[in-house]
DNA sequence: TTTTATTTTCAATTTTTATTGAAAGTTTAA
DNA sequence: TTAAACTTTCAATAAAAATTGAAAATAAAA
């Protein structure tokens, strides 16, 4: 297989990822696309290479600012700007774990946090009323694990990512 | 707040959580109204509580059975379904795990191993083609972890789940 | 300042996804 | 069998999401 076509591929089935996990297609391809770019990339090259819109380049590099993943880079006497991918796929998989916790985890614990407040009324049955809070207790116990999971992953280096959490594994695992 | 309040939002914000990561809202909401409802309800309950159709109902409630985390319910000398959700939510989460395991990190590194035997051409350069390999190969590292890690996850028994995975992480993360 | 290059915004449009509802299908009971 | 109760399917429709493209805004150069 041709790099081209490679490149293609690996475009066309991260975006289908991404649209999976709630990540619109676009967003995970122009991703995708500088991440297997050499260098940064001008908003036109991006234009040309998915056949998008400007409006739309735009609006998914600023996107994939936000998360962190996309750096801006500006060259000495040009006026454009270009993108460049975070290369490193451990601190990219960091990054995007960071801002899902903060964007859904951290929401769902406070709508938790809320309803765990249920009052007995004469509305519910004691049974309908103790499952409920149990049944959110339970949900809130497993979002904290996965918060606390969250933060040793967001704040372990590299190094223990790669080695602590490998030896956790047994070989043929 | 009361409990019908308090069941209200919880529908909401289990929607609103699912439409994050990739899941119909209405088939989140169907599945966060079984969880919090103390029976099995039958279609027409399903309908009725969320406002939606016959159609959507049946529609979202087989996706939830196919990812193993609603199950049917006859009872004796009834003839309509009833539906009930698993309770347990550790292992809610591993069957989520496991379904999102086999639907999208088994696909994308098919797709890898594919693009990971590019060759070299006269149309790029060298150095294009390493980076390139090379990316991938760092993709792939890390999309054998994952997958690792959701194995030991699904096949870990509900304690080692709580208990040697909790020990990993400090007490203040 | 004025011009030019570039980015940003956003209403209109297109595309995709979800939903409806009624017909067809299925199962059980009479 | 036939009828009744219920489920499933799916073409049509509605709703939501993404995309465009051109105008407005911004920034740099002349």
């Amino acid at each position: 297989m041709q790099l081209d076509e490679a490149k293609r591929k690996f475009i066309e089935g991260w975006g289908t990822l991404g649209s999976a996990w709630g990540v619109s297609r676009t967003m995970a391809q122009v991703h995708a696309l500088l991440l297997v770019s050499v260098g940064a990339l001008s908003t036109e090259d991006i234009m040309d290479q998915l056949q998008i819109s400007r409006g739309n380049v735009n609006m998914n590099v600023r996107a994939l600012m936000d998360w962190g993943i996309v750096r801006k880079e500006l060259r000495p006497g040009e006026r454009r700007e270009f993108f460049s991918a975070e290369k490193d796929i451990h601190r990219v998989a960091t990054l995007i774990l960071q801002e899902r916790r903060r964007r859904e985890l951290e929401p769902i614990m406070r709508v938790l946090g809320e309803i765990s407040q249920v009052e007995p009324s004469p509305a519910a049955t004691a049974e309908e009323t103790e499952a409920f809070t149990k049944m959110i207790g339970n949900i809130q116990n497993f979002a904290d694990f996965a918060n606390r999971a969250a933060s040793t992953l967001i704040k372990a280096d590299e190094n223990w990512f790669l080695s602590t959490f490998m030896k956790l594994m047994r070989p043929n695992g």
